[in-house]
RNA sequence: GGCCCGGUAGAGUAACUGGUUAACUCGUCACCCUUUCAAGGUGAAGAUUACGGGUUCGAUUCCCGUCCGGGCUACCA
């Protein structure tokens, strides 16, 4: 992957402390579904910071949970990744393969009185804050601990889980980078399990959640924990977990979620939450990353056309807001077609190119700068002329199929619009004939001809340019057409004049 | 239910540690440009800063309450 530039001084924030240490960041998806907004967001928080102050960025996979976990969408995560351009240093790093790691840090706990063994079957446990049947109905009691925590089960027999020894009275308090500081009262926090029980022939089962972060930020070494708001609850479990391994904890930094149009939750009913289907819609990596910046961190000024050189140079986790966002798709289109039109034209054409060869339309002549490069020059130009009209990176091969291919067809509707009028048969055969007498095909000789043929004919010039626009591209939209008839060729225009007019006498 | 976090125009955000016409971007509408449609240019509408109290000479900024939204409350992550 990326190679690790030399460690720099780390800005960091005075009331931090951070030492020395470089910034070591991780994101940690777990493959019980694709990579959504959220995440992707997340990854992208991280891999700014970490690219921002020359840190190093880590990839975790947390598939500690052998029923919901899909093996199979990791390869969907990472490919998603990769397009989005987060890239990381170390890893990916599995957690279904440490399990010996959480173990022995749970036996720790054990050793230390910090944790204990809870023989109640999960259904019985008695802990936690279970529903309870009251006069008004179910309520939900208060946090309880189990006897367990004393040593005496109250349901001996079986295979005991490892549970947290959660400390009675007293608060946990950290830092959080966006937030604030945080404090916790204990006695709101249940006795979570560190490590579920075993099967079979097995002294213990896998590590749960809280153990497993925990464990593997202390032995990854991560500075900063970046990660979505859902987690905020959590982390006074944790921080408690680090304490009784005898570790100090990061930073916390709990970034805002993501919420769909009506402000609830993100999810499928929203329509597309999977990163990778913006790819196949056909949008630029760049665009989605700036737009995704933004929902939940501003710069603190008016730009917002970021390219990713300068959201690197300005992301911090001071721009970090604490209000959930709403994904707005219409911005995320603006922000499209923003960099459809201003990127530098060999940065797009890479993007074009692969797009025309998905849809069978490329054509290996127009590849980079060959013997004379006419032909890349000729693509250059072309994909300049339509860039202002795309919106998707498909519509290059759907909208604009005409400019590269011959094989094309009228849409119906414009010719509805452009050809009513009954004298656009001829009109259009006799522009062929002055085209094709054309010594000089360049704009302005185009412009010319088709005005004195509009004129003999004694109609407006818009008339005859519609309809002809109609003719040599097939659309009602479409670019410029004396631009138009200069990337098609002086041939080309005059060919699809004579198969429009064809066309007539056929209907 | 308990605990926690939020609440600035339809959306994303800004407004130095409270200071006076609440700013920018997307979207919407209008006009200009014009050869279609975009883009671009100009301008407009849209916010009693959720609501109600309080502190203060002064609050979007501080405090309390209410309402609304979200999160956590699993041998999920």
């Amino acid at each position: 992957m990326a190679t690790l530039r030399a460690s720099i001084e780390v800005p960091g924030r005075a009331h931090m402390n951070d030492k020395t240490s470089a910034v070591r960041v991780r994101f940690a998806p777990s493959p019980t579904g694709y990579l959504h907004l959220g995440g992707a967001r997340t990854a992208l928080f991280n891999w700014l910071f970490a690219r921002g102050q020359g840190g190093t960025m880590i990839l975790r996979v947390e598939d500690t949970d052998a029923e919901r976990n899909k093996p199979e969408l990791v390869g969907g995560i990472l490919d998603g990744l990769e397009w989005l351009g987060v890239g990381w240093d170390e890893g990916p790093f599995y957690q279904s393969g440490r399990t010996e790691l959480y173990r022995a840090a749970a036996k720790k706990c054990l050793a230390n009185g910090a944790a204990f063994l809870c023989y109640c079957p999960a259904e019985k446990y008695v802990g936690g804050d279970h529903e309870e049947e009251s006069s008004e109905g179910p309520q939900l009691r208060r946090v309880t601990r189990c006897a367990c925590r004393q040593g005496r089960p109250a349901t001996p027999g079986g295979k005991p889980a490892v549970r947290f020894k959660v400390p009675l009275g007293g608060t946990t308090r950290f830092l959080d980078a966006v937030f604030g500081e945080r404090e916790f009262s204990n006695d709101e926090i249940e006795d979570f399990v560190l490590l579920r029980s075993g099967k079979d022939d097995q002294e213990f089962g896998q590590s749960m959640y809280q153990l497993g972060v925990v464990v593997d930020d202390i032995d990854m070494r991560i500075t900063h924990v970046i990660r979505g708001a859902d987690h905020l609850s959590n982390t006074p479990k944790q921080v408690l977990l680090y304490r009784a391994l005898g570790a100090e904890p990061p930073v916390f930094a709990h970034v805002p979620l993501i919420l769909g149009p009506d402000k609830s939750r993100l999810s499928k009913r929203h329509g597309a939450t999977d990163v990778n289907m913006y790819r196949a819609e056909g949008f630029l990596p760049e665009a989605f990353r700036n737009f995704l910046a933004l929902l939940g961190w501003s710069p603190g000024g008016d730009e917002e056309f970021l390219r990713t050189k300068d959201l690197l140079r300005k992301f911090s986790l001071e721009g970090v807001s604490r209000t959930n966002a709403v994904f707005d798709r219409p911005k995320l289109e603006w922000f499209n077609t923003q960099y459809l039109q201003k990127l530098p034209i060999q940065e797009l054409l890479p993007e074009v190119e692969n797009e025309l060869k998905r849809s069978g339309l490329w054509k290996p002549e127009w590849a980079a700068p060959g013997a004379d490069g006419r032909d890349h020059a000729w693509l250059s130009k072309t994909v300049d002329l339509l860039r202002p009209r795309i919106r998707l990176l498909p519509d290059f091969s759907s909208w604009s199929r005409a400019f590269f291919s011959d094989e094309f067809t009228r849409d119906a509707a414009a010719k509805e619009k452009f050809w009513t009028d009954p004298r656009v048969p001829e009109l259009l055969g006799r522009l062929a004939d002055r085209l094709e007498a054309l010594a000089e095909w360049n704009h302005d000789a185009c412009d010319h001809a088709s005005r004195a043929v509009a004129e003999a004919g004694g109609v407006k010039a818009g008339l005859l340019i519609n309809a002809t626009r109609v003719a040599i591209v097939g659309q009602a939209v479409a670019p410029p057409l004396f631009d138009t008839m200069v990337v098609l060729g002086q041939q080309r225009v005059v060919s699809r004049l004579r198969d429009a007019v064809a066309s007539f006498a056929k209907a």
